[in-house]
DNA sequence: AACTATTTATAAGA
DNA sequence: TTCTTATAAATAGTT
């Protein structure tokens, strides 16, 4: 991509390959965003420069994705070790020693996740509890976007119920009754809670834990508010 | 670069967003090797696709790129790949069952984190984002108050300092000297970022991981806001 | 640091 | 999925 094709191989020029490592790096490091970004992967990269100075992206924290890179690539180690029993297994960690360091990954992870609601914060420094802050708020928007997203489905698909219903209601000249129905079919805040996802509901969702709730606060479950008032909501 | 420009964000489409992964994917990797050989730096990519499946690249050797990661990030590495040759390597059965129980309790740490950091909604149920999204909004109001303390704190410190450094200028006789002084030591935006609580700040809370921003978002860190004036602020 | 001629990546469609 | 192709982006060489 430029005035001539090059080959892959080291720059000789040294002046050359320091102005192409910093053009490459900001195209490298843009488009593990944007990976990152559009399908909602988790991305990291870490560049060393020939002078060793470092440049880093990670789409969310760098410790975290490398503690998952470890411990998935320690499942797959092990996995090949097993089925090639080789003569040298120096590679292979005690299981107590594994044990250990598993344990304490999920200490981390448990820690990462109270200090995520708001609890054991007092070591985290002013500049972290930003971060922190600002992650949230993000993630915030996210559940909300999601949310949203899932009422206007439900809306679109009541209405065409709706829709469906009337036309029969008009064919068995039976309107009163197809009425009925159709109030209960929508919109009561007893059943909103209720919603799934149409193709991706699954027992195993449930399973993988939104962290319980206090009792007291899961009481107050409010009914969410719709900010916007949309063409598709109205039945009429 | 493509039929037509996109915003980046996340696509919706899971199809497509399964497809642009892929191309995307391979870009990625292409253009780490790319940089990698022009210009002899050390580059490691690592990926995990919304499904959780890894993709990785390393110049060189995985380990030793993040070791050196972490030892420019003035971090030990606590992962699982501690290798230690042991002369007592016996491989009993119940561990393997612990280990495999462990790492699945990892990955769903993962997938909540992720959730909390608004990743992953997909397989959730309204019901199953709404008590996430009130969880989040309240951890979000105990950093805030958690900020706010420290602030509060600082600001009592900086104006004892000042009120100590105005009475050695009385004694002194030196006002104006002592005047210019204490500008310097309060409220720069640049200084905000670096306080520390006195006496919990460790290196370890480092460690615990808050997530560091995205290379491109870092460049644009921006200064907190105040909302609340209060008195203590004013320092006359 | 800018500027472009080209190459490369890739979005949309088949 | 894989291929094709029009178009957007990245960037090599130049100013």
């Amino acid at each position: 991509m430029g005035r001539g094709k090059i080959e892959i191989k080291k720059i000789e020029n040294v002046n050359s390959r320091q102005v192409t490592f910093s053009k490459r790096r900001g195209g490298l490091l843009k488009k593990a965003n944007e990976l990152a970004v559009l399908c909602d992967a988790q991305v990291a990269v870490i560049i060393f420069s020939g002078t060793g100075k470092l440049y880093e992206f990670a789409s969310s924290c760098m410790e975290q994705i490398v503690a998952r890179y470890h411990q998935t690539r320690g499942r797959l180690q092990l996995a090949a070790a097993d089925v090639q029993p080789d003569n040298q297994v120096i590679l292979h960690e005690q299981p107590t020693v594994e044990i250990e360091a598993l344990r304490h990954e999920i200490e981390e992870l448990h820690l990462m996740n109270r200090r995520m609601m708001g609890k054991e914060l007092d070591e985290l420094t002013y500049n972290e509890l930003h971060k922190l802050e600002h992650q949230l708020a993000e993630g915030l928007l996210s559940i909300k976007d999601r949310k949203e997203k899932l009422i206007l489905e439900q809306m679109e698909r009541s209405n065409q119920q709706i829709e469906e219903l009337r036309q029969q209601a008009r064919v068995s000249s039976n309107i009163e009754n197809h009425l009925s129905l159709s109030k209960d079919c929508c919109l009561s805040s007893s059943s909103m809670h209720e919603w799934r996802s149409k193709e991706v509901a699954s027992d195993t969702s449930l399973r993988l834990g939104i962290s319980p709730i206090s009792a007291i606060a899961s009481e107050a479950t409010k009914m969410p508010k719709l900010e916007k008032s949309n063409d598709v909501m109205h039945l009429d």
